[in-house]
DNA sequence: TGCATTTGACCAAG
DNA sequence: CTTGGTCAAATGCA
């Protein structure tokens, strides 16, 4: 990838510093709700989210220091292919593709379509049959897309040979659950800012009821900078571990109660399962198997990460 | 009744 | 013209 502009790389910082927040949000949270034993069945949910914004930041720093990191043991392991944007249509908003393997279809693990789940609310919005594709691709978007202006779409298609494999190429980056640190004009925007503070500490006292999870490879940059990012991620689980039961009082079923569970495909908590993530160049199409322990290893470089203190007053 | 989903039409790009 | 992506009215569901 092209060495990045300056404001590429701040953008970058900042989609670092922010998931770096989430990702201490979510430990707090966790601290907070394992004092309740009816915030039990959240759990699960919140180790995928946990360990999903690890992978985010794991992503984002690979690619924003490119040349700087040796690459690993000669594998196009976490070096992601950046493209111009595709076509007009998709303006610039940043593009990703992860396929999830859903590793049983028994055990209650139910993965009944495409709607393989990574904490975010999507709202199903198109389906089209695909030339030469076996199974139509569904078309998602956020549901807060109107609300809060969150551009974040992805389309799902189930693999023609594999029922049980599933791409899922995401278009955008979640920004319903992001402080507009941008310089706020108005002080009505202001309120406005508060008030969705409020609203998502609300929603996730409420038990993660939550437009805010921060799950998946949502790594890209919220700016428009044009470039797009092309990677794989393959997750296979052999263990179906807690069916979805935990989440079935959710009001939200056809997303939320069959496919929560789904949510901790990307999780790398050793204590839910068994998983493991592939990163690929798309292009090349190599399958290393070195990709495995890398990217493993890479996510100790995600330890120490700076939080903003201004997390604290959040929670008070 | 108010949501989300379905589904055919519409549109832009190649 | 073909194809992929989106729109929006119709439909379904709790």
């Amino acid at each position: 990838m092209e060495k990045g502009s300056s404001s590429e790389q701040q953008q970058q910082g900042l989609l670092l510093a922010e998931l770096a927040r989430i990702q201490q949000l979510g430990k707090q949270m966790e601290a907070e709700l394992s004092q309740h034993s009816a915030a039990r069945s959240c759990k699960p949910l919140l180790r995928g989210m946990l360990s999903s914004v690890r992978n985010s930041i794991l992503i984002a720093k690979a690619s924003n220091e490119p040349d700087d990191s040796p690459p690993d043991a000669g594998s196009e392991t976490c070096k992601f292919a950046f493209r111009d944007q595709m076509s007009k249509k998709r303006k610039t908003l940043p593009k990703w593709t992860s396929e999830v393997r859903v590793g049983s279809a028994g055990g209650g693990a139910g993965l009944a379509d495409g709607t393989a789940e990574d904490g975010y609310n999507w709202r199903k919005y198109g389906q089209k049959d695909i030339l030469g594709a076996k199974y139509p691709r569904g078309y998602y978007r956020c549901t807060h897309r109107m609300t809060r202006s969150c551009p974040a779409t992805k389309q799902v298609q189930r693999s023609d040979e594999d029922p049980l494999l599933f791409h899922v190429t995401y278009h955008g980056n979640h920004t319903c659950f992001q402080r507009q640190q941008r310089q706020k004009e108005t002080k009505y925007e202001q309120e406005e800012e508060e008030e969705e503070k409020q609203e998502l500490l609300l929603n996730l006292q409420a038990g993660l009821r939550v437009d805010t999870e921060g799950l998946e490879f949502d790594s890209r940059e919220q700016s428009p900078v044009s470039f797009s990012f092309g990677s794989k991620v393959e997750a296979i689980f052999s263990s179906p571990s807690t069916p979805d039961n935990c989440f079935s009082s959710r009001p939200s079923p056809s997303f939320l109660s069959p496919t929560t569970s789904n949510s901790t495909y990307f999780s790398l908590s050793p204590h839910d399962f068994e998983g493991e993530i592939k990163l690929w160049s798309p292009e090349s199409g190599a399958t290393n198997s070195a990709a495995d322990s890398s990217l493993a290893g890479m996510d100790f470089m995600l330890q120490e990460l700076e939080f903003e203190p201004d997390f604290s007053s959040f929670f008070s």
